[in-house]
DNA sequence: AAGATTTTTGACCAGTTGGAAAAATGTTAG
DNA sequence: CTAACATTTTTCCAACTGGTCAAAAATCTT
């Protein structure tokens, strides 16, 4: 069974572009910890050291073992010996490269904002309206196939009401999001898009396409053997551009 | 501002009609507990007690504080204390009740799923496809509205890959949703509504109205100020209403 | 190769949490 | 009213968890 393409089948890991930096914009205190009690030279701002080799590949190695387990069983779910383990190292060790569990998800979630923004920020205002809002529902649902851990982290993290990302959502996802929602109400008043709440359509695209990987279960469950296989993302492709396109709204007869 | 109408305006609290027994068909050792090491009359399956006034009541209590704690930090993020202390009452009191904090999430799931079938069971395939459709969806969004704790504990589960209930996904829900896919495709197949897959159809109608419960934080910030209030559900419901009967696709000028 | 630095480990600890036991207090049927 | 049963409170505990610390091992620098 050759994996009907439903587009690009991206690698499953990596999650940004290798060095994601981000928001590790912090000075860093990594395996610096807290400087020695007596600071020797005094009030030096403690030079940032550069980050080893070993640093940054134990610190990808832990981020990945926190996506892994904090995805499956959230944050308060996940204790930090269960991402050693899947990290491959030990409790301590780990707490060497991440002081705190908290900031493993800080990490995690700073760098997830940037993921999750991507593709609707792809969306060209000069574009073809429907051939936009195509390749984004395609953009989206790929991430969903391809990403679906990741998706998972996110909607955790909506469901607690989002404590750790909502001034980003409420300045920069509000910010993107009020742009292109212009963008589509000028299509609609050029005639090229039935007019509707541009809003409630880029939330009605989140909605759908993330629900393949945050309900993955339900969704391979109630569809069965013959359907839940790797065509389901597919069959899902078909069917949301169908809806968005047409509707339910049978054709005329021709 | 007067609520303008979605629909009824249900009382937010009781999740199903009182005596939801659901599942409490066991022969509820409830605050039975263990018999005593040496049981007196023998073999006798210890009969089942009537369940007192005081009991009914508390056990309702702590279904509901339960519902509220678990819906807002998952299970393992809730502390039986934490519950107790919603429901007014001590930890080993409410232990008293539910012996395992596990008994009242297993509970709180099964009522919770007899709710989340009723709406599409109510989807009648002698009615008029678009009323049908028109109505699940408004009553989804209703529930979307007025439960959003329940929804978020059922997200929740699903995420987690439903562990306690997926045995009823695969075979309840799963019943549910091939009869309701057999109504739609004889619909589609008389010509009343377009073909498309019908499984996906029912997917992406539970999407767009949990949608508002889960990521309700996501909605509100975006939406902002101005948009984000009590208004939003009838938006909501407006918008997918259009979505759903007539896509994108604008009208042919008149 | 020695010294400096970074990484890893094992032992340990204090706070939290689910839960047990038993004593104390309430409730109610007869 | 009172015995039998239901409910509540107090006390306690063992497992788990996030995190510490000093010393050992590995790695890097010169």
């Amino acid at each position: 069974m050759a994996p009907r393409k439903l587009n690009s089948r991206a690698s499953p890991k990596a999650i940004a572009p290798a060095s994601s930096k981000v928001i590790a914009a912090e000075p860093s205190p990594s395996p610096a910890k807290r400087q020695h009690k007596a600071d020797a030279k005094a009030a030096v701002p403690a030079k940032a050291r550069p980050l080893t080799r070993i640093q940054r590949e134990k610190q990808d190695i832990i981020l990945e073992a926190a996506l892994e387990v904090f995805s499956a069983h959230g944050f308060r779910g996940s204790t930090i010996d269960q991402i050693a383990e899947v990290a491959g190292m030990s409790k301590p060790n780990l707490l060497y490269y991440f002081p705190k569990k908290e900031e493993i998800h800080r990490r995690l979630m700073s760098e997830l904002l940037v993921t999750w923004l991507a593709p609707l920020q792809e969306m060209r205002a000069d574009g073809d309206p429907f051939v936009e809002i195509r390749s984004y529902i395609r953009r989206k649902l790929e991430m969903a196939r391809d990403f679906p851990r990741q998706s998972r982290l996110f909607a955790n993290e909506m469901l607690r009401g989002a404590p750790h990302i909502i001034d980003m959502i409420e300045v920069d996802l509000k910010a993107l999001v009020d742009e292109k929602a212009q963008v589509l109400l000028t299509w609609m008043d050029e005639g090229k898009l039935a007019r509707t709440d541009p809003y409630h359509l880029i939330f009605s695209i989140w909605a759908t396409t993330q629900h393949y990987a945050d309900f993955d279960v339900q969704v391979r469950a109630v569809l069965g053997k013959a359907r839940g296989g790797e065509g389901r993302f597919e069959d899902a492709a078909r069917y949301l551009e169908h809806l968005f396109l047409h509707g339910l709204t049978p054709k005329p007869r021709a």
